[in-house]
Formats: structure tokens, sequence, C-alpha cells
DNA sequence: TTTTTGATATCGCATCCCGATATTATAAAG
DNA sequence: CTTTATAATATCGGGATGCGATATCAAAAA
């Protein structure tokens, strides 16, 4: 199956994905690469950090530093208008889901 | 809420509702511009016409030109590749929605 | 013939994706 | 105490994409 469709359509399943995963608790990048490969989506840093600093720069997340075994580490975490963007996705995702099942 | 992040968050979806309805029965382009609105989703003939001509050269989908009331009209139809990506597409949006309801 | 309407197509700019590569900092190896 | 390895993050180039605005095209209505 061609790989750049299938990409692009689930796009917006990934940055659901981090929306939710910062809203349960902070996390870093390449945790983030980690835990998406366990959901069948393959993601460069290349692809992902570009992503987390659009997010933050547009106020979905925010970043706090946290020095981790003498090294920082950028943990990003939900913010309010995050919490929004999170809530308008599920609805629409719970319709989309009720709309293709069967 | 910033209208820009959240187009793009929910493109994938569009795509997704595409198919399904390309599955279920032909539809042409303004008609799915409307059934769209249906579902909360604004989207010009600019940017759903790209979208159709690059799903039906990818092998997602097939036209089918109708004549209707003198007037011709592209009716899009599912492939068969499109049915593999849609239900690869339901596969990965019941994950997300398991993952993230409640 | 002119205007309107419905459907589809295209243009240009800004943005975005993503593989490849670079950077930074610490730890481990020799 | 250099060198190498490792982990995390950052950036670059270019090709693709989204999308508002605008254009085209054909038939119906005025």
């Amino acid at each position: 199956m061609q790989e750049q469709i299938i990409r692009k359509l689930f796009l917006g399943f990934i940055k659901i994905h981090i929306l939710h995963h910062a809203k349960k608790e902070p996390f870093f990048g390449s945790w983030m690469i980690e835990e998406l490969q366990g959901h069948g989506y393959d993601m460069s840093p290349g692809t992902l950090y570009p992503i987390l600093h659009k997010m933050e720069s547009k106020g979905l997340l925010e970043i706090e530093e946290k020095n981790v075994e003498g090294k920082i580490r950028k943990y990003y975490k939900i913010t309010n208008q995050g919490i929004e963007v999170l809530e308008e996705a599920k609805r629409k995702a719970f319709e989309l889901f009720k709309e293709i099942k069967d």
C-alpha cells in the first residue's frame, strides 16, 4: 500500500495521540517516537520535532525542561487550548467512527 | 480556536469520509462539499478537487462521467486499493478512538 | 444574447513533511 | 584524557500540499 497516502491520512491521528499523551502526563520527543511506533506509526525525528515546535508555538503544548541524569530533556505538556482542541478532536473522531464502523 | 491547526488535524478524517462515501455509492465533487459541511467540515472547491484528483491518480478512486440533465458530472467511486486503505483507516480510527475516549 | 447557475479546474503563495544530516552533552572505552 | 558511543534534539532542502481566489465550461433562464 502506498505509504505516501497513508502517512498523510494519519498525520492528524498522530497529532491527536500527541495531545492525548500530553494530557495524561508530560513526555519528551524520543519517547513519543517509540510510543507512536507501538501504534504502528513510523515517525522520524525530522518529522516529529518540527511538529512539536509548531504545536508549542501555536499554544497547544508547553515546554518544561527537566534535568534527567545530567541531561536536559524537554518535556511537553498540554495547555488549556490544547485540551479544547483535543476535546473537539474526540467529538470528531467519535462521529467519524460512528459513521464508518459496521 | 485556531482554524489553521484544526484543519490540518482533520484533513485525514475528511479523506476517510470521502473513501467511505465513495464505497457506499459514487458521488460528485460539489455534493461532497455539502456532505462534509453536514459533518462540520468547511471545504472550498479549491481544496477538494485537487484532493479528489490526487486520490484518483493514486488509485484510491476512479472516475465515471455521467450525463445528468445535459451536464457532465464526474462521479467518483472507490477502487479495490481504496477499499484496502479504508479498511486500514478503520482499524487505526478504532484504535485511536479506544485510546482517547472517556 | 446576456445572465445566471452548477460543477469542475487551476494558480500562486505559504506552509508542511520528512530523509538526511548536524548539533549538543554526557558516559564509556581505550 | 582523548576518542568513541549514545541519547536527545535541531535544522536543512526540496518536493508536495492546502487553500483562497479566480477562471472555465456548459446548459438553463431571463
